[in-house]
DNA sequence: AAAATTCACGAAATCCGTTTCGTGTTAACA
DNA sequence: TGTTAACACGAAACGGATTTCGTGAATTTT
């Protein structure tokens, strides 16, 4: 990289103090009105930008916000990010993006590296292998540092500090409630294993809906996806059973069972129905399009990172942790009857 | 955010100088072990971690790696970046990403901030806008200031520097010339408006294909789309021309094409093919799925950054801009006949 | 015992910009 | 004319860590 005019080179080259330029350089009124114009326009000639280190350095602020997801490939999340990434700039902040990758490990290093003093503070959504070790040291050690963190979506009740969620028993709820009310009997529900909190969370929602629908919640129904395994196969098991819908966590999930559904013949949504978690391209672009919860990842982003603003900028408050729960919406489709 | 603790207090608090406190937590040879040990076992206790942008200011360099995209919500670029930041980590680059909304105006603006000193290079894919404007100052400017560029998918000759790019017209001449092998001769193709290069280069493969199959091209089966209109009704105008495939130069006009086939009753891909570009999860789960090229962003990424780093970490040799041309593959699927 | 090393550490410069405080000069006022 | 105030600018500290160079004390060598 090309050696950078500094404050200094202008001071040399101009005979008079860095002082004077710096002051000069932010129009102070110490400044005589001619050596400032004779100042400025050195610097405008040469376009001289302040060094940004030096002055993170100094005013103890990077106004940059660490993001760390699990991955990215990902409607849902590319969605916050986008959230997060115009919130923060409407605030003068940038972000940098890292990923965990799902793994622990990974999650560790990277929230060392970034709370080293490269950023003011981070958002996270915890890796899936940090839900099942349920080791969250990493996490507990920021929070008394009062590294101001906000995690979202994936979270977990023994980090102490401002969240974002959705509603997923809601979510859950609303989905199964949407399957009986257009006469579904037998529903099965396509979900993650028990660690992932969002999965536990709707699954809740949709036993809460068959209870109050006087329909038994059947074991055989439910499938815990092993993402290791084949999901299209572990999936094709419960469609051996006599169901007439298909609740699906995540928008990968419904896609297969929709095409399952379709190479077994059956028609959708008047045989089978099917609901999916995520609203996507996948779900918006298949045919028939599918049904889903939609998550509002641009909502969650933005809400996320005003809410990290507001605990940097303000850190004289009293710290009390909030959770900002974001309803999600029922996005009806092709994939599933609708009896108005 | 608690007051962190710096070398200077542990210096204060063990009746040091700070440069012993540094030359012991680096383990040097000049100071004793007995003080080392009592150094790294103060610094331990209290969690001392050296301040990140006091080594940046001190060493003139950020490890970090600025990315500007167009675009997240995107198959292609989410891979990209999966690339990217997996190629900077192997380094120990840290990445920083910023959207321009394919705005003219943001992309400067991000550009500016980018510069400051806040990274070491800067990896770009140029938004719509600016390909329109064909205004590329404030690339040339970055360029002569010697900030290591690389740009990507989206580049232009004006821009000096090193470049990562898919084979755009090998590709459209693939897609082409595989729907031609299988029978097709009416070709209809979806693209963007000509101030988009990889639509051009893609449309100069699809025509090379004609060409060489003694095809007349047919400006009635092409339609430039303009995204800021109803994308779906651009493409039904094409479809009452007498076509019997559809090449889209992404996955959004080729699901939207897809859809508009199946409205109108056509059988795929007995009646009409459908071939798409980008390929991402829609392609993938669509029913039929599409057949695509692919493009491996995950690949682009990593060169990408590779490409980068070795600019950023051998400044001494004379620059000589590369362009590394990435292939694409075909990805055969349902959406277009196979006779192998 | 005198000279030469080695050892263990501190002072100060450096990276770059901001800011407080001080100072010499000039203008205004009593 | 003497005093005060305004003006225009510079010196130095600060933020945090690294590194070169220098120094006093202890140890070794001759």
């Amino acid at each position: 990289m090309k050696q950078k005019i500094t404050i200094k080179t202008i001071a040399k080259e101009l005979g008079v103090s860095t002082s004077t330029v710096s002051k000069a350089l932010r129009d102070s009124h110490e400044i005589s009105s001619e050596t400032k114009e004779k100042i400025q326009a050195y610097a405008n000639l040469y376009n001289y930008k302040p060094n940004n280190l030096a002055l993170q350095l100094r005013n103890q602020k990077t106004k940059v916000i660490g993001v760390i997801l699990p991955k990215i490939v990902h409607h849902f999340f590319s969605t916050v990010i986008m959230g997060i990434e115009e919130g923060a700039n409407k605030k003068g902040y940038n972000i940098m993006v890292c990923f965990s990758n799902e793994s622990y490990k990974k999650e560790v290093e990277t929230l060392k590296v970034l709370s080293n003093g490269s950023v003011d503070g981070l958002i996270v959504s915890i890796a899936n292998e940090t839900l099942e070790n349920k080791d969250f040291k990493h996490f507990v050690d920021l929070v008394s540092e009062e590294i101001p963190l906000v995690l979202f979506d994936r979270v977990v009740d023994e980090i102490l500090c401002d969240k974002v969620v959705v509603d997923d028993v809601g979510a859950g709820y609303k989905a199964t409630k949407h399957l009986i009310e257009n006469g579904c009997k037998k529903i099965a529900l396509i979900t993650t294993p028990n660690h992932v909190n969002v999965g536990t969370l709707r699954r809740q929602g949709y036993e809460k809906a068959l209870i109050e629908a006087y329909i038994k919640t059947d074991k055989n129904l439910i499938v815990e996806i092993d993402e290791k395994k084949d999901i299209k196969s572990q999936i094709e098991k419960v469609f051996k059973e006599d169901i007439d819908a298909v609740f699906a966590v995540n928008e990968i999930y419904a896609a297969n069972s929709m095409r399952i559904a379709k190479e077994k013949g059956l028609s959708i949504p008047n045989e089978i129905s099917i609901i999916g978690f995520t609203d996507g391209l996948i779900s918006e672009y298949s045919s028939p399009s599918i049904t889903t919860i939609a998550q509002h990842g641009f909502t969650m982003g933005i809400q996320a990172v005003e809410l990290l603003i507001e605990r940097i900028e303000n850190e004289t408050e009293v710290y009390r942790p909030k959770k900002i729960v974001i309803s999600s919406d029922l996005k009806i489709r092709e994939s599933t009857k609708f009896s108005s």
